[in-house]
DNA sequence: GTGGTCTAGACCACA
DNA sequence: GTGGTCTAGACCACA
């Protein structure tokens, strides 16, 4: 149940905020459904309630989370999350195909090589 | 001259590594051209010998370049660069990929959206 | 007949309280009349009835209601609470006014753009 | 030199953020100049470094600032900061409209006598 | 020296 | 019990 890898780069509290942005929406948290307490949290992964709670303070910022004073967070059911989302990944694949060109290198073809080597990591 | 930008996230001494891993891998900079010095691109870049230091030292680490005491840094003469470089490359883009498939979107779709925003900002 | 708003910021004994603040203001509750009592509110809000209790505390020492023991809370009939209200709204427009002048907007031009826009919220 | 007010209900992190966009937005202070270091300004509010940076963070997210690992923090030369920031009061202005409507006053002559008295604070 | 992250632990408001 | 703020202090990356 432990998900953090401390040979990660990104701190710790980023890897918390990650971890429940991608549950979030994946749906497998539905709205209103509540995440674990801050100190619950904390202890099943033996980290300090701040860091949790600077990765929660980072969902409520961007809307994936409400919470409620004395009682807890839950998920926001946010129609246009998911919009939200396809433009972070647009944004993150329009700089690595600038990236790409900016080397030398045909972007289209990368990305079709890529696309087999993914698929065939899925069938491992 | 000055390439450094404040306002990047990046810390100044990989902006000066990206930058000349980039003029090595597109040509700029042909195998045994030298460097120019620590100190002088301080200067220019009106930072710290220290950051130039560092920069450099990756560089050398990853075989971009070789260091000779006492007279400076040289552009590696390395075929495997390139194909290394494209391996680099293809492993960020598998990875994007399985992130963009793993919140349930088509990659296909948002790499094709993403080729011709990418096309539109250079038209800019 | 359930007003609470969990995305609203404000703690939920707030909520409580400026809704029944709000009712007694307007004239929806007249003098006299009694309030809900403190379980029963807290089951049609399900919510904790030192909740309510905090909120119903708060309306006694600002003066909008009585409460008699054994026997409930009733709306206060204190002519001087319209005038008082208005001071308050007043010293909140007036801390406004400044905040927006110290920036150096205009704050005639904002207000009546302002206006406009509430009243638009509203046809909606 | 010491701006911030124990009695005053927001939250120490917030008082110094809002002094500084307040100083930010009404020109104060210049595109790049640097804030006070995190200790500096620490050590003169008798604060907690913590405190200061999350105030620090708070406006580097709402892109008044931007942060440089080594350096400090500098004012971010950004020409929507204005309209942002009118949009902002305007928010203010409409939900604080609405509030008075809500209680039957009339919200424009309540701004007419607010600005009365506002200026007469000015001249006092 | 400068920013950023984290821990340990306290204390408050709220439900 | 639950979230939010704060202090004291350590440690790391970077310039």
């Amino acid at each position: 149940m432990d998900f953090i890898d401390y040979l990660d780069s990104r701190p710790i509290y980023q890897q918390i905020a990650d971890r429940y942005r991608q549950l979030i929406l994946t749906g497998v948290m539905l709205p209103d459904e509540q995440l674990p307490s801050v100190r619950k949290l904390a202890m099943e992964l033996s980290t300090n309630p701040n860091t949790v709670q600077k990765a929660y303070a980072a969902l409520e910022r961007e809307g994936y989370v409400y919470s409620v004073k004395g009682r807890g967070n839950f998920v926001r059911a946010n129609e246009t999350l998911k919009s939200k989302q396809k433009e972070e990944m647009k944004g993150k694949m329009i700089d690595l195909i600038k990236e790409i060109q900016a080397v030398g290198l045909n972007s289209q073809e990368l990305f079709a090589e890529a696309m087999e080597e993914a698929a065939e990591d899925d069938r491992d």
